[in-house]
DNA sequence: CTGTTAGCGCCTTCAT
DNA sequence: ATGAAGGCGCTAACAG
């Protein structure tokens, strides 16, 4: 016969032990109320001689707060995104909030699915980076009345917070450094549906027309995580007009096409340039050495925690905030 | 027809809107025992037409369980750690789990808050990489009997669940490369009092010993997080005798010195041969590329969850499991 | 100052 | 097949 153990210690142990009332043991274990010092010592020793551990769910469900707050982004593969959760977490944690972690990896199915569990688990705010610009999800989440900002992308929506790059700038200076390398034939590795892709590849096209060039849609493409970026490369660069540079969504892409590039024999950078963005700590040290855009990603993570920390302390109105890139020029290109 | 809606619907409102009990609602909305099938559907549709969420605190609190992992790393910016917590998320998830994450930043008194704060959220399970080998943290965990796996570190402890890498063994495969490339002197820039930093020290001092070389302890030093490592470098290389090689605990460090290196003018590999760990995505591609020890990161948390989903729900004994490193050569050595 | 009581939202006997 | 009632652990009135 097992015999079902009470698993946990709780405040009507921590009384008893105590020889006082329930209300008292927590009154003294929360420093509420007036609670006779000879009292609240008794509570204190029985707590610590029981290994006592309040039970916060049973805390948040009479608070009707838990102190979560929930983070969804693409991957922390992404040393972007680990960079922006870093500065997330470095905000709340230091505000007693405790932060739940979903990556999306891309599939809005999974990114819904993480919102109905946090919504499950009543985070009090989410910070998010959505997968489309014009995102059901994020629509779900307004519905939803949970306080959420938005982080690294944006939505069409006009009236939510966010933190975000000036993405269209990071697509015109990146151009208009190619073009001023020379470069006609520029290739853009965009990503998929999300706010970025949607205004670099306006800010691409942008410093094209202004430079008096044609915009050839060959040369644009969206990666997504399944590409098989080694055939699209390889694809791309057995035509006869192949392009002379590449302009890559972020640096984690670039990586892996310098990889194919230079497998297919080709020399960077005169062969073909190469553009990334997001300054990853690695890019100054690759051969060659990257040229990229440099995008504040842990303050973005910060930003956005202390933006969400407003709206759930002070009911703020929504905040919107972005971000200067600024290019940084190395051997690539 | 637009709903009012205090700030949650509660089984509760569905229960009246369906006109039925709430055990009845209860068992409808969980497929549990016998419902009318007619009530069922009066059910289910209610609960869509209010958007009811059901709490999982208030189930938690019932149920005993949470479903949810805390997770508690060094750093998610070492993208060492990024593919061990993704590995780890891949499982959980999978299986249901939620993902609390904690970066303890190698600060022993964040990392005990990280547990409390964990027993107080009732996490089933915890996956744990300690920052000390004599850890009292992970004795802490230890008596407060949740169910745990440590993972890249161990302790001193016989008993507990891990996976970690054979450290030794990078130690001594590590230096037995360098000696064998005619290297004497070889700094050795440990990491701090975890278990690998125990191990790989015993492995770089026993293939030195093998090859019948002396060890000199100016020789070896532990890297804090708040090291200054351009200092300590060139205090070391403004000697006389200034070591040929350095072995660096992980790539992330690696590329620091490297950097460092680089700005004092020194070639790699042919003043200083330069030694990383972990085999993280961009070494290959560095200049020059650096040479390293694979650890297979991601698996190493697929594995970890793995063994802590056997622990919550068989109740297993506990697992160990060491994996085994594989030296890759490049140019930087 | 302290104990009793009524929930927070949900699930689960136990009757009906 | 269904509803009433008790309880998970905790806090907040409300009485003493």
């Amino acid at each position: 016969m097992v015999v079902e153990r009470k698993s946990h210690i709780t405040i009507k142990d921590v009384a008893k032990l105590a020889g006082v009332g329930i209300a008292t043991a927590s009154r003294a274990l929360n420093n509420r109320g007036d609670v006779h010092p000879e009292t609240r010592r008794k509570v204190l020793e029985a707590a610590q001689k029981l290994g006592y551990v309040p039970n916060s769910l049973a805390r948040s469900l009479v608070y009707g707060k838990t102190k979560k707050v929930g983070v969804i982004i693409t991957t922390v593969l992404n040393p972007f995104y680990a960079a922006v959760v870093s500065g997330i977490e470095r905000v709340l944690t230091a505000n007693g909030y405790t932060l739940i972690l979903y990556n999306s990896n891309e599939d809005p199915r999974k990114e819904r699915e993480a919102l109905l569990i946090l919504r499950q688990q009543r985070v009090d705010g989410i910070i998010f980076a959505p997968i489309e610009y014009e995102s059901q999800n994020v629509k779900y989440l307004i519905d939803s009345k949970i306080p959420f900002v938005l982080v690294a992308r944006r939505t069409l929506e006009e009236d939510t917070s966010f933190v975000i790059a000036d993405d269209f700038k990071v697509g015109k200076i990146g151009t208009e450094h190619l073009i001023e390398k020379g470069h006609r034939r520029i290739l853009f590795l965009n990503s998929w549906k999300n706010s970025s892709a949607k205004f670099r590849l306006e800010g691409y096209k942008s410093a094209l027309r202004e430079a008096g060039f044609l915009i050839n849609p060959k040369l644009i493409y969206s990666i997504k995580p399944d590409t098989d970026l080694k055939k699209l490369i390889s694809e791309i660069f057995s035509s006869k007009s192949r392009p002379t540079a590449i302009f890559c969504f972020c640096d984690s892409i670039a990586l892996e096409v310098m990889k194919v590039v230079k497998e297919e024999g080709l020399k960077i950078p005169d062969d073909v340039a190469i553009l990334g963005c997001d300054n990853l700590d690695y890019t100054e040290l690759l051969n060659p050495s990257l040229t990229t855009i440099d995008i504040s990603k842990f303050d973005m993570g910060v930003l956005a925690a202390r933006i969400l920390l407003g709206l759930l302390e002070d009911n703020k109105e929504p905040v919107r905030y972005i971000f200067e890139p600024k290019l940084v020029i190395r051997e690539s290109t």
